[in-house]
DNA sequence: GTAGGGTTAG
């Protein structure tokens, strides 16, 4: 056909014209010169190939006009064409046709396959239920669905007892049988049984081999996937996109740089970078690698990006830290027409925290609610906790605790980080309070801390000067809660005794506590030190910090300003000196305001913003209004 | 006429 199509028009009745097509190997549509049932079934093919829901519906009035819908063949063919194009309820339509009360196989093989590829797992394996109450054998053609819709559900039980009637009717050594069923033991982690179907194959093809690489990989056992790569590798199987997808996705996860290039390699050669997954996994292997760059050159040179090569590069960009990025990439998506799904949003979000842009956070909330992503009926409520943390936590660090208790209280069903959102948010934002009353309500509805819990739990009782609480936790927290304190939750105590002047106190657990001190506890101590004006303690947290840090400039400007505060400013300008000879340098203090559209940013005396002279008119017109309240600020 | 394998998120 030298890839072109050629229409004819057939007539089928005399007041009828119908078009008839079917698949060649090139998938472009040919052209019969019949419209007897077999050539209905070929075009059916074709229809189910390429969605063609408008023609395939076409042949199925034609079938039913001529009383053609009683061959089991167009059956079959009709409930096929229908599940690929995601119609299971016209599928269903057809299997329950009044005629056809004796169905065959085929039919349930079909209709067990379309309600599984659509993702009704359970439809499916009711289906197969039913089948066997009716006394039809399954088949060879049956077992691979089955055994898939298993997984789906994780039934270990049932996977089981489908693979005893798998070898009761012999079919045990069956490629595609053996392939579903490698696949399955591996996502429930039944991995002596997926090994065993394994080696116990005669015949091994590739999407056997892929079966076991990408098993292994997808529930985190790398080591084992590797090997078997390297199995398949010895045994002459040419790996597929499939399998270079999955053992991407290894190297990407472990961060193996190297073995990711030379993948890389045999993508190019293999000619497999045209594919979109392939693409798609070379992006996320180089992000995870810190390419971002390579990362980024990949999503470009694309010919057809779909939603994974979007979230991919969008992920890349938040985990790297770059959130304007994140943001910028997602506006173009938008601006592409291309619709977020769940994991753009989740990922979108985070960046939203991390810049506090509050603004594009609610929009973003805004797009889930209008397009009802992950929605739940009509309520603002989503389906996912994932994705409901995302959004409370989005609030939470944007400042704005009533909107995420809003999401919070809404929320049907709660994880641990739901509730350690909550906390963290109360704390960060100065509600000890509330941070604690939501403690009480996670432990009154079962919900188990965890050591986020109480990081959160802690750093509220520092910021609000709760010290006896706090103290309270610590020493509670693995007797009765049954987590074990970490140095961050000795960080967060020291944090909260300094705050509270009691530097004597904290500079002893940093001494005796049962965890080396880091430097995030000295500087802990060190900032204490700077607000009580305690300058001997101050020298000796010092000299560990710089002993454990000696390039953090931090330590050195907190040194300097503990000085400074009580007026030794011989003892400044050493430390300065110093700052200078170790060539540590101090990085200019940030901060940044978003407003309307734009985001505004400052460095430390920045005058040169547009509107420096009303914004300085601003701050001192706020400085004179805290004098005259008396607020006194700490150095 | 009907079957098996891949990539993205806290």
């Amino acid at each position: 056909m030298n890839g072109r199509a050629i229409f004819r028009v057939y007539l089928i009745k005399p007041t009828r014209l119908f078009l008839c097509f079917s698949c060649s190997p090139s998938s472009k549509p040919v052209f019969h010169s019949s419209y007897d049932p077999p050539t209905c079934i070929s075009s059916l093919q074709a229809c189910a190939d390429h969605k063609n829901i408008s023609k395939g519906k076409e042949i199925h009035s034609f079938l039913l006009k001529n009383g053609f819908l009683s061959s089991p063949l167009s059956v079959t063919s009709l409930i096929n064409m229908y599940s690929k194009c995601n119609l299971m309820n016209h599928a269903l339509k057809v299997f329950n046709y009044p005629t056809h009360d004796d169905k065959n196989v085929f039919a349930y093989n079909a209709i067990i396959a379309g309600f599984i590829a659509n993702g009704f797992s359970g439809d499916g394996f009711e289906f197969y239920k039913k089948m066997r109450l009716v006394g039809i054998v399954p088949d060879k053609f049956t077992f691979p669905c089955v055994i898939r819709s298993c997984g789906d559900v994780m039934v270990a039980l049932e996977v089981k007892k489908t693979h005893g009637l798998v070898f009761k009717l012999g079919l045990e050594l069956d490629v595609f049988v053996g392939s579903a069923l490698v696949n399955t033991y591996l996502k429930i982690e039944l991995i002596v049984e997926a090994q065993k179907v394994f080696e116990e194959l005669p015949v091994r093809d590739v999407v056997l081999w892929n079966s076991m690489v990408n098993g292994f990989a997808q529930i985190g056992r790398f080591h084992e996937a590797l090997e078997v790569f390297r199995r398949m590798r010895e045994n002459g199987v040419i790996p597929s996109r499939y399998t270079v997808t999955g053992v991407l996705s290894i190297f990407s996860m472990i961060e193996d740089f190297d073995n990711g290039r030379i993948v890389h390699g045999f993508v190019t050669k293999m000619g497999y970078d045209s594919g979109v997954a392939v693409s798609n996994a070379l992006i996320d292997m180089y992000g995870k690698c810190k390419c971002v760059s390579v990362a980024l050159n990949i999503f470009e040179a694309m010919d057809a990006k779909d939603i994974f090569s979007w979230n991919s590069i969008i992920s890349v960009h938040q985990q790297c830290g770059d959130y304007d990025g994140t943001l910028r990439l997602f506006d173009r998506m938008l601006g592409n027409w291309v619709s977020p799904d769940l994991v753009t949003v989740t990922t979108v979000l985070p960046a939203c925290s991390h810049l506090a842009a509050l603004m594009h956070g609610r929009e973003i909330h805004g797009y889930m609610i209008v397009n009802g992503l992950g929605k739940d009926g009509n309520s603002n409520v989503f389906n996912d906790i994932m994705v409901n943390n995302a959004v409370m936590d989005m609030y939470a660090k944007c400042g704005n605790m009533r909107d995420a208790r809003m999401v919070f209280d809404l929320m049907r069903e709660k994880d641990v980080a739901s509730w350690n959102i909550m906390i963290m948010g109360y704390g960060m934002h100065g509600y000890g309070d509330e941070a604690l009353n939501i403690f009480y309500h996670m432990c009154q509805s079962q919900q188990a801390p965890d050591e986020i819990t109480f990081v959160g739990l802690l750093s509220a009782c520092s910021h609000v000067g709760k010290v006896k609480k706090g103290r309270d936790f610590l020493a509670e927290m693995e007797s009765t809660y049954g987590v074990c304190p970490t140095i961050e939750h000795y960080t967060c105590v020291i944090d909260m005794l300094g705050r509270a002047g009691q530097l004597k106190e904290a500079y002893e657990l940093l001494l005796t506590m049962p965890i080396k001190a880091n430097p995030v506890g000295w500087r802990a101590l060190l900032a204490a030190c700077r607000l009580h004006k305690n300058t001997e303690m101050a020298e000796i947290a010092a000299r560990n910090v710089i002993e454990l840090e000696p390039e953090h400039c931090g330590n050195y400007v907190l040194m300097s300003n503990v000085y400074g505060v009580v007026g030794r400013y011989e003892e400044v300008s050493e430390v300065r000196h110093t700052m200078r000879q170790q060539n540590v340098k101090k990085t200019p203090g940030c901060s940044w305001i978003e407003l309307m559209n734009g985001v505004h940013v400052f460095i430390t005396g920045d005058r040169t913003h547009p509107e420096t002279d009303t914004i300085y008119d601003g701050l001192y017109s706020l400085t004179a209004l805290l004098q005259e309240h008396e607020y006194v600020p700490l150095i």
